[in-house]
RNA sequence: GGCGGCGUGGCCGAGUGGCUUAGGCAAGGGCCUGCAAAGCCCUGUACCCCAGUUCGAUUCUGGGCGCCGCCUCCA
């Protein structure tokens, strides 16, 4: 059973009944108006590596995480930008996927987009009205959260505290500074729809609870997203779930985030690194391997030099699963099951310790910490030639970093020919102990991109880079 | 001001009242190798400070210092 910390009562709980019940999980995803920076990539992996890992574990999963397509954000882009808001929000979801596609983050079940739910964005916010959370000012609906004795839940502060510390807003028609916007009344070249409190649109708060309750119905298990997110929008959904009787989500769960030195990384700060430039100089594999090796809840600083310690990590289980591979194209097999040294019942213990740390919090950092021990053993045993055990440990590194998303499988041969000829001549040279030459010819070879490294079964490639 | 969190070896980062330790990167030594590379083996006198509890604390309690997040849009 996964234990996973809710931020509602501060501890680490529990969160799922059995591996029968469906696991719900919502994350509030990317407001589409600009390019995904590395920490929306973050809580895009975290999440993704949780999903993964609850079906690798056997738990059913119904993954929803949303497209905020209509936000105040995006339509003061689009009006500075002077192109219709559609458009940008269009065009950077297209940005989002592609970013995801690159980090190997699945495509959710389900990817609602606020503009399909305005009419029951509307019945929402009516029967808040109905049953007197909500109140009407000249820019909009409101809801009064006063009205809620549990508000200040997520944030961990009463009503009282929370409002002591609200910042002074200028408009102060506003029964309570934390009060929100239910509905936002038409402005000037903005989108609206009619609705019965007027020409206008929905605020953010009500498009997460419609699009959740929508999609997974009122009792779902996780609610998710990043710890900046907390309050007040999660708080807020909750209020408003609350208000209509609506169970909501079991548990909530918040996600750590990126940091630039000692900073968050935010796009209001402006000290954002897209993921697009990232990856300009750096594998994606390497920032989910970086995220892996750090625990979901902390904060993390994604500098070059973490990315390069990444990489160089990334590059031993690359090396491994290469080993692998070149074993099971010469072995039946036969020749690969295990034997008493590494038996059948060592790797289900590992694999068991891996699922207790994972079962832990998603512990992460520990989960990869077993599988680097694995993968040395496993070169151990590979280099003691103890072929069947090293094959099945080192197959068991690799298959369950590739279910945390990693794949390591190994670059596919070089065919060129010219390549080829030039390996075929330096093994020549070198069988005739001629190693001034080998090292020119391995000089060449490398100028082409290839690394050319002498093993037992021949001279092997791989890229430089 | 309120609330929450964090402070671990050169860097990143788990974890624990003692026991045997994380793990990754870097560094040093060794094995292997024509040389490399890869791989393996060995090496690190780590737990912010001060009190307290304890036979014993990095781990618990209290205080201090420092850093961060939220209280406004934000993944």
């Amino acid at each position: 059973m996964i234990n996973l910390f809710d931020t509602a009562i501060s501890d680490t709980v529990p969160v799922v009944a059995s591996r029968e019940q469906t696991v719900g999980i919502y994350v509030c995803g990317a407001t589409v108006y600009g390019p995904p920076h590395v920490g929306h990539g973050r809580f895009a992996l975290v999440y993704d590596i949780l999903w993964r890992y609850l079906e690798y574990a056997g738990y059913k999963v119904v993954f929803v995480s949303n497209v905020t397509d209509l936000d105040d954000k995006i339509i003061d882009r689009a009006n500075k930008e002077n192109r219709s808001w559609r458009d940008l929000a269009v065009e950077s979801e297209t940005q989002w996927w592609r970013n995801m596609e690159l980090l190997n983050v699945r495509k959710p079940h389900h990817t609602p987009h606020a503009t399909d739910y305005i009419v029951q964005m509307v019945e929402l916010i009516v029967k808040l009205e109905e049953k007197g959370y909500a109140y009407r000012l000249g820019d909009g609906v409101y809801m009064e959260v006063g009205k809620l004795s549990s508000y200040g839940l997520l944030a961990h502060q009463s009503l009282d505290s929370l409002k002591s510390g609200a910042r002074v807003s200028v408009d102060t028609s506003k029964r309570s500074p934390l009060d929100f916007a239910l509905w936002k009344a038409a402005k000037p070249g903005e989108p609206t729809w009619e609705s019965p409190f007027g020409p206008g649109r929905p605020g953010w708060h009500t498009e997460c609870v419609v699009m959740a309750s929508s999609l997974l119905g009122d009792d779902f298990v996780l609610h998710g997203g990043g710890l900046d997110l907390c309050f007040p929008h999660h708080e807020n959904e909750r209020a408003q779930a609350q208000a209509l009787n609506i169970h909501f989500a079991g548990h909530w769960i918040h996600n750590g985030l990126v940091e630039v030195g000692g900073q968050k990384m935010s796009k209001s700060l402006g000290n954002y690194v897209t993921l697009e430039d990232m990856f300009k100089e750096h594998d994606p594999s390497a920032y989910r391997l970086l995220v892996l090796q750090s625990s979901y809840r902390s904060p993390v600083e994604v500098t070059p030099e973490l990315m390069e310690d990444a990489e160089k990590a990334l590059e031993r289980l690359n090396t491994l699963a290469r080993r692998l591979e070149d074993i099971r194209k010469t072995a039946n097999a036969t020749d690969l099951e295990l034997t008493d040294i590494m038996s059948e019942a060592d790797i289900e213990e590992k694999k068991r310790n891996f699922v207790n740390m994972m079962e832990d919090d998603l512990n992460t950092p520990s989960g990869v910490a077993l599988l680097f021990t694995s993968l040395r053993q496993a070169n151990a045993l590979l280099d003691r030639h103890d072929i069947r055990s090293g094959y099945q440990l080192g197959k068991f590194v690799v298959d369950t970093f590739l279910m945390l998303g990693i794949n390591s499988v190994a670059p596919a041969e070089v065919m060129d020919p010219m390549i080829l000829e030039l390996v075929r001549a330096r093994d020549e040279a070198r069988l005739k102990q001629d190693f001034v030459k080998a090292d020119e010819l391995r000089e060449k070879i490398k100028l082409l991109g290839y690394m050319v490294e002498d093993s037992q079964s021949g001279a092997q490639l791989r890229n430089t880079h």
